[in-house]
This record gives structure tokens, sequence and C-alpha cells, in this order.
RNA sequence: GGUCGCGUGGCCGAGUGGCUUAGGCACUGGUCUGCAAAACCAGUUACAGCGGUUCGAAUCCGCUCGCGACCUCCA
């Protein structure tokens, strides 16, 4: 914490120096899913990319509380019908059987992308009342008005007193006045830049609960102020989003903050961008697109075949978060070599001996590419440039163990350092698990060495054929085996 | 159409005025090896196009082309 940490700011279009409203503390709150079908794998991306600035501010010593929603009831479609209840007829559920079935999908997925859960997950239906709140609030301070039974929220009027709206997504309040757009079920409108923050329920709308306006349901962009309000204050440090939730959720959001309390919600605005596949926007409509479930067991068009999660993460990890990331096969396969590159040199580490009596130009250059990481992540989370430094660390800690440089040359201290922080940006930072790890275990491992000794023995006597035998019969079976300066190793293709 | 952003070598992907040979993957050569693989070393391929500012631009400005996001479905 006492390194300086700087995130670029949405609002204002530049990094800033990261400042908490609290010493020590975080407040962070992230839009979530609306849970209303299968977890696409654009959600997956943004909520990777924050769960590693989650797991960055836990690891600079911050105490994090972290609040990601869950949207479920509100979010409607184009003609007008909410999300959820939409699939809930389709499947003749409960609306809450809707949610649960989607929301336990997602969590499955995000335990398998090994992203933290975070601390506070608030779910829209379960503050209504604090949503009619913040209604009456917005009405009271002038900046609602009900129509049959509806609220919308004075966008007009509020723009003009405060002159603030726009400033998140860059509107500008000339060009609202001139919009003209016909919406389906939303003609109560004064304006068309006006939103439903209370929504009049018709008679087969499923979801609904009583109010001061008649039976009805809150808008979309109502449940995050609130929601944020009520678990980290009227003001706190971060929130966050994908840049398409920019406008209208979080313009809209901000809106209704000030409108409620007079105050901005939050100081920092982080938006992660949008994943691309082939180079084009990942669309169901158009059959650009792959499931996380088709990802890991190759069973899609795209991929040539399954990967890992880990790996996935990886591939995710390998560009930043304000840039788009374009998904393609021959990508994650790259990606695939370079993850277990990093991994076994990330186990080789810990077996060196150094044995250096005094500093060196090459125990500097050690150091000096730890300090680098750790400034990369400092600087915007730059996951991308942070991984390319311990890459460069993976050619001195080879080059160590295989002999083509020397032990000598380096410090205790330093090797110590180096195993902790690489153990601790891998791990703890970039969350990511060994894949090894789960697929081997002790007992495939006692197999091996038996093997490699066998192996060793026909080499000795120069029995190349049986030697070459285990070699190739194993290399069918994707175990590689690696004859080293100090003895044999073996590890997964 | 409006607003904003992007365009980096075979692929992915950092870098925003003057050494980053960024890094990964691929490729080529070398070291090592019984031969390989792995590892290490070296190398090739670059800044969409055109023009401008500047002593100097991938980086700033303008135009053109291409792509993307948002403009009440979006992570």
């Amino acid at each position: 914490m006492d390194k300086k940490l700087s995130v670029y700011n949405s609002l204002s279009r530049k990094k800033e120096e990261f400042k908490p409203i609290h010493e020590g503390r975080v407040g962070m709150y992230v839009c979530g899913p609306t849970v209303y079908s299968d977890v696409h794998l654009g959600n997956c991306l943004t909520f990777v990319r924050f769960d590693v600035i989650y797991r960055t501010l836990l690891h600079l010593g911050y105490k994090v509380r972290y609040v990601r929603n869950i949207t479920d009831v509100g979010h409607l479609l184009d003609d007008g019908e909410d999300r959820i209840s939409k699939g809930a007829r389709i499947d003749q559920l409960e609306p809450m059987e809707v949610v649960q079935k989607y929301a336990n999908g997602f969590h499955d997925i995000m335990d398998i992308f090994n992203a933290l859960r975070p601390n506070i997950e608030p779910r829209a239906t379960g503050h209504i009342m604090e949503q009619i709140a913040m209604v009456e609030q917005i009405i009271k301070n002038g900046y609602g008005y009900e129509v049959n039974g509806s609220v919308y929220f004075d966008t007009i009027k509020f723009a003009e007193q405060t002159g603030k709206y726009g400033e998140l997504s860059g509107r500008v309040i000339e060009d609202l006045l001139v919009e003209t757009r016909d919406l389906k079920n939303q003609s109560d409108k004064k304006h068309p830049a006006d939103f439903a923050i209370w929504m009049n329920a018709s008679p087969e709308h499923l979801m609904r609960w009583p109010s001061p306006w008649g039976e009805g349901f809150p808008g979309w962009h109502l449940e995050c102020s609130a929601m944020s309000t009520k678990y980290l204050g009227k003001t706190f440090d971060i929130h966050g989003g994908g840049n398409d939730l920019k406008f209208p959720h979080h313009e809209n959001e901000v809106a209704q903050n000030v409108g409620a309390c007079g105050c901005a919600p939050a100081n920092y605005w982080l938006h992660t961008n949008m994943l691309l596949m082939n180079g084009r926007k990942m669309s169901k409509s158009d059959g650009n697109t792959i499931s996380p479930e088709e990802l890991f067991t190759g069973d899609s068009p795209h991929v040539s075949k399954g990967y890992h999660p880990m790996i996935i993460r990886f591939f995710m990890l390998q560009s930043h978060y304000r840039s788009e990331l374009n998904l393609t096969d021959e990508g994650i396969l790259s990606a695939e070599k370079g993850y277990k590159r990093l991994m076994e040199c990330l186990k080789s580490v810990g077996s060196l001996e150094a044995k250096g009596s005094k500093a060196t130009p090459l125990d500097e250059e050690i150091l000096s590419l730890l300090n680098q990481a750790e400034e990369d992540m400092l600087d915007d989370f730059n996951t991308p440039k942070a991984i390319s430094r311990y890459f460069e660390l993976c050619n001195k800690i080879n080059g160590l163990k295989e002999g083509q440089l020397n032990l000598g040359d380096v410090l205790p201290s330093t090797i110590e350092k180096l195993v902790k922080d690489f153990n601790a940006f891998v791990h703890n930072v970039l969350g990511l698990k060994d894949v090894s790890d789960s697929e081997s275990g002790a007992i495939l491992d006692g197999v091996m060495q038996l093997v490699i000794q066998l192996r060793q023995g026909a080499r000795e006597e120069k029995n190349w054929a049986a030697s070459d035998k285990i070699r190739d019969g194993l290399a069918a079976l994707d175990i590689q085996i690696k004859d080293g300066k100090e003895g044999t190793e073996w590890s997964f293709k």
C-alpha cells in the first residue's frame, strides 16, 4: 500500500493515482450478470479481469469489500417483456427457478475459472424495499415523476439542473434534447431520454411487488444504485463493468445516485473491453460464438480441440483489461504453450540452489525484472506486461537450472525473493492453478520415476532401441521425457 | 446517421515523441544430446495508407480506408 497504484478512470479518461476514501480499505462494486440464460464467455472475460483487479488490491494489502450483484428482475427486452419472465414462460418455471438455475451455472463457471467470489453478491429481488425508498427520494428531489403506476427519471430536468448527465459516457445534452425515438410500451415518458425507475406490472407480469404506485417492479438500472449505496455507502471507491454498460446503465446509475443523494457514487470507474472471436464481435445471432463448455471440450467448429480453463484464463490475462481480446484457436494454442512453459519454470525455480556471495549483473537483472513486474501491475493492472517480465525471468531460471548461467552469480536471498514473488504472482495475483498437479498425483509420479530409472539403465547399456521405445511410447500418451544435466524429468505435453 | 475507440511483424499481444531488439507462439541457425525433445544463445518478419507538426513519430495533428463499441438487449 505504500506503493502508488494508478488506474485509468473512465470519468476523467486518464490514468489517476488511486487514493481510497478510507486508508487501507477499498469498496468495489462490479455489475454482475442478468441471469436469464447460460453465461456468455464475454461475461467470463469481464469477471476474470475484475478478479485480477480484486486480487491485485488484496495482494497490495488492501482490505477490499467486493460487491457484485446478480440482476434477477427488471431487465427488459426490446418488446418490453422482462428477461427473467420470458425465460420462466418458455421453460414453464417459476421466475425464481430460472434465476437460480442460471445463477448456479454462472457460479460454477466462475469457480472453474478460479475467480474469487465477491464478499457480497446481492440480488435485485432481495432489495425491493431499498429500491422503492430510492425512487421515493428521487421523486422528492424533483427528478422523478409518476405516470399510470410507473415512475420515470426526468433525465432532461436532471441534465439541465445538475449538468451531470453524460459525464461518464460522453453524451451531449443537446443531442438528448433533439433525440426522437419511438418506444414501445413506454409512451408515458415525457422524453425519450427518460428511463423507468419503477414500472407498473401488467396483469400477466409474473414478478411484482406492492409499492406506493401500485403493483410493479423496479427499473433495470435502479438495483445497482440501491445496492451499491446499501453495502458500500453513498460514495465508494471503484465501480466496474463491461464498457457496453457505460451507456445507458452506468450513466443512469450516476443520475439516480446523484438524483437521490446529491453525491456521485464512485470515485473511479473502470471499464473492461469486449471479447471478439476471429476478429469479429462474438454474437449468437450470426453463429460467431462459443460457450465456456464448448471451449473446454473442444465441441465447436471454432477450435481445434478442448482447452483447460486455466489456459483460457491465462489467454485472457495476456491482454490488457482495457483492450479488446480477439479469441482465435491459434491464439489459445500459443497461450497454452506459453502457460505450460511458465508453470514448468515456476516448479523448477524452487529447487535452485544459489551459491553467490556478492551482487552481480545477473543478480541485479533478476531483482530488476521482479520490480518491473510489480510496477507493471501497479500501472493500471498491466497483466500482459508483467507476464512478459516473468517470461524473461524464465530464461534466467532455465539457464541457471541447465547450467548456461552460473548459480554462483546469484545470491540466495535473490532466489528466495524470486520464488516468493513468482509464486505470489502466478497463484495469488493472476489466480492460475497448475493444471498438471490435478492430472498427475503421487502414484503416477512414482510410476514415472520407475520408468525413468528403467530407461536410464537401458541408456547406460547403450540400448537405444529400448530407451527410445520407452520415450516414444510415453510421447504417444502425451507424456514428455526431458533429459537434462541433472537427470531426467517428465511432464505432460 | 451521431458519439467514442482501435488498426503493431506469419499469429496473439504490450508499448503513446528519441535505447522497449517488449513478451508469447511460429520459423531459421547454433550450443547441449547416443539421436531427439526440452533448455539456452543468436537471427528474420512491424508499426493500415497518404499528408503535416518536430532536430526526431508506431507514439501528436489532418484526411482516406478498414474494424469495433455505444446510441434504452448486452460483460
